[in-house]
DNA sequence: CGTGTATTTGACCAAATGGTCAAGATATTT
DNA sequence: AAATATCTTGACCATTTGGTCAAATACACG
């Protein structure tokens, strides 16, 4: 049985890369494009700074490859539906997965509102393009729905944005959040709980009727 | 009648005042705190960089200002409630309210997200104090409105930040909202519409009758 | 007008910025 | 072991950073 040899010098520069990914995340997410250096990125992956710039050759690029895994993670998230589907799974499928994403990848999710905050210079292209392809899809959907009875006839664009806006809000709001509700951390439950709260509001709220029974 | 004589030098100190606070909330609003230069809010508000010292004494005094004005704007928001108020009305106001502060001022919004972002250095103690008080009375309200059948028993907490979050979002994220629905700027009659979609998909999600007579 | 206060601004400073480079260390391959 | 490719890092660079200061200017007021 022949193991895969991996070399010393790529199991290393494996785990180098990833440091200074996740540090350069973090920095990022913190203080914005301008706001973060170099050279508290290389601390924060406890690298000198040269050897950050060596693996990704300057902070515009690496900043571009963090928004770029970040969208990919968004496009992973973004299944397709049909109007033959069921509009309550529909909907409470999509605001789990957005809450996964903003549970899962916080430093992530809080990179992206401030790229965005600052007008989304590097992301206009990706907003513009394939985001808006999907959002206006998915929207057409809705009014199917809609049409079909299926659920209120609210406006799909700012239904897709109440479901965006009120979980991301657990990434980039954190802050607040745990100052409000006197916690150190968001547990596990306490996701389940905004998530079932969240689909149950946002379901009611447009009228979706959950389907009772299985199969 | 007498009016009241003011000094070239003090309508010019007013007016560069203005200009500084307006040019300085725009850039920390872009860039975050630690993103903005002295140098490109003196360029924006049209002053010398040494001009703008003058005036606000240091970078971090002008953020401190900024962000008091910002709270000071939520304060004047956040009026009182009681057990015998209508939960409708409450609720709507609430959420009409918040929306309006977003339209209004949407850079102070976007400041006040940078600063959370970066975890509320500057904003831990209103946000355990005041805020946090405001909230937990609030909280109770429902709590008792709950009771006495007028709504769904849904967290109070959580309901307070969908509200907070799904209207944020329109400042916050207004660079992805405009590309998406492909707008330069969202309009008054924009704003409406969200708003109204806003106040009905949430009450009707949490169970608030609406009352349907008036007097 | 003249005196004192408020404002304006360029010159300047030490520190930090993103980035380069060359020299050395370490691995890999032959 | 020799040769080669990869990695590491301190020294260095031009530019920008927040902030100071003093000299000049504008203004208010007796």
């Amino acid at each position: 049985m022949t193991t895969i040899l991996t070399p010393d010098t790529t199991r290393a520069r494996l785990r180098n890369e990833q440091a200074i990914l996740e540090a350069a995340e973090q920095v990022f997410a913190c203080h914005g494009y301008r706001g973060a250096s170099v050279q508290a990125i290389a601390e924060a992956a406890g690298l000198p700074k040269s050897n950050v710039l060596y693996y990704v050759g300057s902070k515009r690029q690496l900043y571009v490859t963090l928004l770029e895994r970040m969208m990919g993670r968004w496009n992973a998230m973004l299944d397709d539906i049909s109007v033959d589907d069921d509009p309550a799974e529909v909907l409470e499928a999509f605001i789990r997965s957005k809450m996964e994403l903003t549970r899962s990848h916080p430093q992530g999710s809080r990179l992206f509102a401030a790229e965005v905050l600052q007008g989304a210079p590097f992301l206009q292209t990706y907003l513009r393009g394939e985001l808006r392809d999907w959002v206006d899809a998915r929207a057409r959907v809705f009014e199917q729905w809609a049409e079909k009875g299926l659920m209120d006839p609210v406006d799909p664009v700012w239904l897709i944005f109440l479901i965006w806006s009120s979980t991301q809000h657990y990434a980039d709001f954190e802050a607040q959040v745990l100052s409000i509700t006197d916690r150190d951390v968001l547990s596990e439950p306490d996701y389940r709980n905004i998530t079932d709260f969240l689909c149950r509001v946002i379901l009611k709220g447009c009228g979706v009727r959950r389907a009772s029974s299985e199969t």
